[in-house]
DNA sequence: CATTTATGATGATTTTAACCAACATATAAC
DNA sequence: GTTATATGTTGGTTAAAATCATCATAAATG
């Protein structure tokens, strides 16, 4: 890369944490299920390689192959709830505290794109 | 790459959307907090670039881009939770109706690797 | 309206993810 | 113990992720 992509190299230790458990998590989904590595990837089209990747955890794999090995587990809809807004207190306390001044937002104040 | 990357590339539906609804909750959550695209790219070391396409759901994204994200605005939690163990109801059952014959393993039944 | 600010879009460049072959190893089955 | 199976490991190849510069655009501000 032209620059260091610091946060897929050496992310912060909460993130690593984080992923490092979702990955041991999807693991012992598949085990639970009789599964093997293989079968996860024929299922979302990837390789052997990259399911194993996602089970250790490595920050730098892509969000569709972490998506995929839930989906190919039944696991999908657990990771739409991760911020979901209606759950967001933090979220939702600052935007109903909000001061009169308003940096510039390309669409109002909410993302309605 | 040497061959085709499915998941990455033309995900299944349910991923894609997935996917999307979280790039589009990090958004929502970013706004209400009144940061800038660059503030969260700031914070975890990466360029307004690879937020935006975490903002967009783009499925080729690491996952650390997305964790990292979720990990700027206070929300890293909620992913920990994705696929727990002990909520997999799924899951447990079949592994206590356990039939006497099973393939092999690397490490036993279970992962304690 | 002009200015400033935050973000969108595009194209080019560099690093790295995803892949595979081949071999090693651990477990289960025979 | 031998064979078969599932996964780990390594090195090398290629496509894609991440980056950046630049310009465009939308919204708040003066």
């Amino acid at each position: 890369m032209v620059n260091k992509s610091r946060v897929t190299q050496t992310p912060p230790v909460a993130v690593e944490d984080a992923i490092q458990r979702l990955g041991r998590n999807i693991r012992t989904a598949r085990l639970r299920r009789r599964l093997r590595i293989e079968d996860v990837a024929n299922r979302i089209g990837a390789s052997r390689f990259t399911v194993a990747d996602v089970e250790k955890g490595k920050p730098g794999a892509s969000m569709a192959a972490y998506a995929g090995a839930l989906w190919a587990l039944g696991l999908l809809e657990g990771m739409s709830e991760v911020a979901d807004p209606d759950r967001d207190e933090e979220g939702k306390t600052l935007e109903s505290a909000r001061s009169p001044k308003s940096a510039p937002h390309r669409r109002r104040l909410d993302n309605d794109f």
